[in-house]
DNA sequence: ATGCCAAGTTATACTTGA
């Protein structure tokens, strides 16, 4: 395991893992991740590349219905108690259906949630309803998994689609549609208020961004965003030594694959042993 | 140069993303 007896966690919105899987994997290896929450995986549980993870020494647990959306934890320090989406999640689309945005695993003692919530689009679309519903379903989930196990570790990882504040944005001028508004921004709040931390936040400091568009080199002009988080209850909190997001695997080369970036970058947490 | 958007579908344009 990394640093010792630590664990090293991380959380990263691949956007599609089969057209990044060899950057992916490789990773793991390279920055020595013990486990990783994956998002927008956008593959079918049938088609799910099991073989690249087993052979770099991962468990891999995933859930995918069709090309969109899609999650997975990838662990070798132990890989049980899977989940597969939580009570009270709503549905979206026709047929409306409980998307794949949501599993949970307990990984080396922690219990982890892979989530990919929803993007809203825009204010007046559905799917911005949506999207607060599921983060209200979300949070009274999570307060019973945390009421129910107080001292377990507990992370809510993944695509939030939530600046929290004006500082998570480049130019918070240029944002007035979802992402930024203060019904989310409440919603996010509520878990903060229900006992959950941001500890990335206070580690790197504001403006550390996880996000960067595709479109008009927004990454080097470091027009970027702080989406991807990582919210630990007490038990969590109190363990964790480190974080960073490794804003390296946002480049389009600096890999022996080749392979283009995801417009994602991780977010790496350590944890004491 | 990190360099002007990418992935998936059963399409050869369209949806989705944030």
């Amino acid at each position: 395991m990394a640093y010792g007896d630590g664990v090293r966690l991380a959380t990263w919105n691949v956007n599609s893992l089969r057209s990044r899987l060899e950057r992916v994997v490789e990773w793991l290896g390279t920055a020595d991740v013990d486990v990783v929450a994956l998002q927008e995986t956008k593959v079918a549980d049938d088609k799910f590349p099991v073989m690249a993870f087993e052979a770099a020494g991962y468990e891999i647990a995933y859930h995918g219905l069709n090309q969109w959306n899609g999650v997975a934890v990838a662990s070798r320090v132990g890989l049980r108690d899977v989940e597969v989406g939580f009570p009270g999640v709503p549905v979206f689309g026709d047929p409306a259906v409980a998307e794949a945005r949501a599993m949970g695993a307990t990984c080396a003692g922690v219990r982890l949630w892979s989530l990919y919530v929803p993007n809203g689009r825009t204010v007046a679309d559905p799917h911005y309803a949506y999207k607060l519903e599921w983060l209200k379903a979300l949070r009274e989930a999570a307060a019973g998994w945390t009421a129910a196990a107080p001292d377990q570790p507990l992370a809510l990882v993944g695509d939030w689609n939530i600046a929290p504040s004006d500082d998570d944005v480049w130019d918070p001028s240029v944002f007035t549609d979802t992402h930024v508004t203060p019904a989310e921004r409440e919603a996010l709040q509520a878990f903060l208020d229900g006992g959950f931390r941001d500890v990335v936040l206070p580690v790197t400091g504001p403006g550390v961004f996880s996000y960067w568009d595709y479109q008009q080199l927004a990454f080097p002009k470091k027009r970027g965003m702080r989406i991807d988080l990582v919210l630990g209850n007490q038990a969590f909190a109190s363990r964790v030594s480190h974080a960073f997001v490794d804003r390296d695997q946002r480049k389009p080369k600096g890999s022996t694959t080749g392979q283009g970036p995801s417009d994602h970058a991780p977010v790496v947490v350590e944890l004491d042993g």
